[in-house]
RNA sequence: GCCCCCAUCGUCUAGUGGCCUAGGACACCGCCCUUUCAAGGCGGCGGCGGGGAUUCGAAUUCCCCUGGGGGCACCA
């Protein structure tokens, strides 16, 4: 069935948002999904901004979006910002250069359309009536039947109207290519206004003229537009155009089932940029929400998307947005990053914790929670066992310390202090090798510690609770070579001095 | 209410009549690794919503039911 639908090339696809909100990661699939089907047939991606309505419209919101979508890594070949052949491609601005009415003007010469003085009071009691009589509600006709003189004398007193679609009776049918095709008795459909008294277009008509004049071959577009599409059919016929590929994806839903909204948390891109999500991952998670790859592989770079994304491999069924996976997902992508693309992906999270440390110290410090992060965000919490010390008389784990064994495992490590460098004396370049140079230190450590049987754990407790106050946290090498000389000789004696105090009974 | 769409482990999915006593991933549980927490490795738990029909044979085809979702604007 929809399998062996044509594929013209080259192909052209258009992501139509309207800027009255941000970037949902909704539409961030439906531009991912337009995205991938655009490349991986080698044909154009159009962005195009649906600002009709003026009232909810704003340039912020816009930008915000082409931001969000430039952030995902979903690169445009044209759009508002950088032209193309086939502009303007905002629709203010197509309507301000006339080109819906022109489209309507030729519906009306042939009957195709008409105009529409009712008030929206009228038409509200005519949808309560619908209602009350259980049928689905539409326009009663009654403007259609008025005569074209009355119209244009009515239209020259100044009176307001609104165009309408004349519907003609039959069945619809939409060839999808997710759903196959799909079929709307006659008659659900009542006379729809395609342009608004104040002139503007509305959506069903303005969407079909930009299809049409942009020549876009496939709309892939979410599930809520399946009825839309019906409409813009009759549009296209009436048009005497032929209409483009549809392909209606499903929707993302919450974690209870109900649509995805704001109470379930992070919904826009922007949110899980501020999170530090990776891009890589947010469009990885994404395509894998209804899509999946022959290979049946998770973990998919942006390119092997485009190598095979098929639209038919995309799955019919609502999705439920699952975070625990994105996470997993975008903890991997973390992992994958080298030390710079690390370091530079972190550089915003870190906040005063950038403050503390010297360049290597910093490196350190992040060797130490690349591995453990699950987004970005969590670097400073994770942090905190280098920046933000506990005092230690306010750390119950700190009783441990309060032990022969422990006060002498302190000793010894103060002895050994030597072999970590000062903190100015390390840059980025160092910082493996002041882990290292950490690493031995402790392992000789360790040995000497055996010799005075002292179990290592104890060892490696007692030097963990006395830096960092805490019983958890980066392995110890990380730490002593992120705290550096300085930092550990005072958290050492510190320790020391708390455990000998409390030993020889003085506090 | 009316119209439309959808229905495989808790979640995302593979599956297009026999290869399925249904495969993978996340989550969960256990074990290993280990100085903690993670990460990593190994293993486990867990599913075709229900009822008919077609067929030698149905997760796969058809019908009904149930459940979920979407639409029904001078919003997009």
């Amino acid at each position: 069935m929809t399998s062996e639908h044509p594929f013209p090339s080259p192909v052209r696809v258009r992501f139509a948002p309207s800027p009255t909100g941000t970037l949902h990661v909704g539409s961030a699939r439906t531009a991912l999904y337009n995205y991938l089907f655009a490349r991986h047939l080698q044909g154009s991606f159009v962005l195009r901004i649906e600002d009709t309505d003026a009232a909810r419209s704003t340039p912020e919101f816009e930008r915000s979006i082409l931001d969000d979508v430039a952030w995902l890594g979903l690169d445009w070949d044209e759009g508002p910002d950088r032209g193309g052949d086939f502009g303007p491609y905002r629709q203010s601005e197509r309507s301000a250069a006339g080109l819906y009415l022109s489209y309507a003007g030729r519906l009306l010469d042939e009957n195709k359309a008409y105009h529409c003085f009712c008030s929206q009071e009228r038409l509200e009691k005519l949808k309560q009536e619908c209602l009350a009589r259980n049928e689905m509600p539409k326009y009663d006709h009654r403007c259609g039947a008025i005569s074209s003189d009355e119209a244009e004398s009515r239209l020259a007193a100044g009176e307001p109207a609104t165009i309408r679609f004349r519907v003609s009776d039959g069945d619809i049918a939409v060839d999808d290519l997710i759903h196959g095709r799909t079929a709307f008795p006659a008659g659900v459909i009542g006379d729809f206004i395609i342009v608004r008294s104040d002139g503007a277009p509305s959506y069903n008509f303005a969407v079909v003229v930009d299809d049409i004049d942009m020549e876009i071959t496939h709309v892939i577009r979410g599930e809520d537009h399946l009825t839309n599409t019906a409409r813009q059919l009759l549009v296209y016929a009436a048009l005497a155009k032929e209409p483009p590929a549809f392909a209606h994806h499903s929707l993302i839903m919450g974690p209870d089932g109900g649509k995805l909204s704001k109470r379930h948390g992070a919904t826009s891109a922007g949110d899980f940029r501020q999170l530090g999500y990776l891009p890589a991952a947010i469009i990885n998670y994404l395509a894998l929400l209804s899509w999946s790859p022959p290979s049946q592989r998770e973990q998919l770079s942006k390119a092997e998307m485009i190598k095979d994304f098929e639209i038919r491999r995309v799955a019919r069924s609502p999705a439920i947005f699952d975070l625990q996976k994105l996470n997993w997902l975008n903890g991997l992508y973390i992992r994958d990053l080298d030390h710079e693309a690390f370091h530079r992906a972190i550089e915003p999270f870190l906040g005063a914790a950038r403050e503390f440390a010297s360049e290597g110290q910093l490196a350190v410090a992040e060797q130490a929670i690349q591995t453990s992060l699950v987004a970005l965000a969590g670097a400073r919490e994770q942090l905190a066992a280098f920046f933000d010390q506990r005092p230690l008389a306010e750390a119950k784990e700190s009783v441990e310390l309060v032990d022969a064994g422990s006060e002498r495992v302190l000793e010894l490590a103060l002895l050994r202090i030597a072999a970590l460098n000062s903190a100015a004396e390390f840059n980025a370049a160092g910082a493996t090798e002041e882990i290292e140079a950490a690493r031995l230190m402790l392992s000789e450590l360790k040995r000497q510690c055996r010799q005075e049987k002292i179990p290592p754990k104890q060892m490696f407790r007692t030097l963990r609770i006395a830096l960092t106050g805490r019983a958890s946290g980066p392995e110890l090498p990380f730490l002593l070579a992120g705290l550096a000389r300085e930092a550990v000789r005072q958290r050492l004696e510190e320790a020391r001095e708390f455990a000998a105090a409390r030993l020889r009974g003085k506090v």
